[in-house]
DNA sequence: TGTACATCAGTGAACGCGCGTTCACTGATGTAC
DNA sequence: TGTACATCAGTGAACGCGCGTTCACTGATGTAC
């Protein structure tokens, strides 16, 4: 019993946990490399200096460099659903107004505390580079999926008329295949249009402000984007 | 009389006339490859090859690869813009929102056919690059400045409310240097702060599906995008 | 018009750099008996 | 418990690549007189 044994199939034994470490690790480094140069400095031999280990040593826990993008994709859009799905739980169960708010303040402040990692999920997408949308889908719908329960709340029994004038077709086709695939549960394809145009304006202030869109020193830009999500949030909730 | 004489001042002369073909050609061999590689694929030795020079002969006509970013820059700004201001111009003195949706469809037709030119512009910044203001800033203000007039048009009589609850001393924050820098002439801060949201919108709605923010195949992304600028034009035109 | 000199566009070799990935290898950890 | 073999993490050298930029140079174009 000096070793410890493999009982049952739980990752003991000093090798699995040593690469457990490793890859705790390599996701830690990989991340301040994309926080520090963004995307297109990432590379594999200098995470594989960070981490203290020759560049063919990656390869064991990574098929290339691709790879290695994808899983921290996978990791920033975690760590911004988890901090987004908790600022929303944190104002528990309020009204829709309130938690849209708490939403959208969270998105934001995560992109301003992570410039490139918002470039990577929601900017220009990398070139050369196919994110393969099984592994990044799950982690990477967190969000939206929240943002459209709270308009479904608030749809319950007070959702406004369509923005456009009522053109149920035209939401079918915008959404589709979301719909028939049962994406979003019991949702009207009206109300996820307005839930995904919600989506896209306030991805659009974020993005305005993280990429100075207006340029440096014109104004508060936090009050622009507050004038912003204010419209959607019109959008989303109904009028 | 041979050798053509420099009569006045006239960019006559061998020289000066290859040279102004050269640059001419440089622009066009530096949009391609940026059309096709994007703008971290864009390279000195790259476009020199196309160009059939030398990698060193280019530096007689630009400083570095950063000067090149900047001259292909400008170039995309005023193709733009000249593409938007013909679009408003061909609907004639229309209502305001015959002129916006012009504008809109205009802005949406460039970035879908200079995907890469699009998210040079408008997706996230070039790492290690800084755009020089006083060389970007005109063309670049092309598109907004028409914006902002058809907005300023429209709200001659009948500007709405302010979508946030009157707060001028808010928009005035949101937007102040440049009321106090007399741009865009006499618009109210309101309705500057309307415009910018405005365009903050449009430019969401071309990013999220030139990016595509939705992923492929979920339903028609032209639909999703008429209705957050349906948003817009209210923004824009008061409701 | 002709000549002597100055300017300028373009060449080609060279610099030093960092990159992704491969490969044969060593030594430690794990496993079967 | 001890031994023989298998698995696996990590090494270090090497591959071929393309990059931005510099430099001394050549030959054509322009200019002054």
């Amino acid at each position: 019993m000096s070793t410890p044994e493999p009982a049952g199939g739980a990752p003991t034994g000093v090798r699995a946990r040593r690469r457990a470490e490793v890859e705790r690790r390599l996701v830690e480094v990989g991340r301040e490399h994309l926080a520090r140069h963004g995307a297109a400095g990432l590379t594999v031999r200098g995470v594989a200096r960070d981490l203290g280990m020759s560049p063919s040593a990656l390869f064991r826990y990574v098929t290339g460099l691709d790879d290695l993008l994808t899983t921290l994709i996978v990791s920033c859009y975690d760590e911004l659903g988890t901090q987004v799905e908790a600022a929303v739980e944190a104002v528990g169960p309020a009204d829709a107004s309130t938690r849209w708010w708490a939403l959208a303040r969270s998105v934001r402040a995560w992109a301003l505390d992570h410039p490139h990692d918002w470039a990577l999920l929601y900017g220009s997408p990398v070139p050369a580079y196919d994110a393969p949308p099984e592994v990044t889908t799950p982690a990477g719908t967190r969000v939206t999926t929240l943002l459209l329960r709270i308009g479904q709340e608030a749809g319950a029994d007070d959702w406004g008329e369509p923005v456009l004038t009522g053109q149920e077709a035209r939401a079918a086709a915008a959404v589709g295949p979301l719909v028939d695939a049962g994406f979003a549960g019991d949702l009207s394809p009206v109300q996820l249009l307005q839930g995904m145009t919600a989506w896209t304006v306030l991805v659009g202030a974020v993005s305005a402000e993280v990429f100075e869109l207006f340029g440096t020193g014109n104004g508060d830009p936090e009050a622009r984007w507050e004038h912003a999500v204010a419209v959607a949030e019109r959008v989303l909730l109904g009028r």
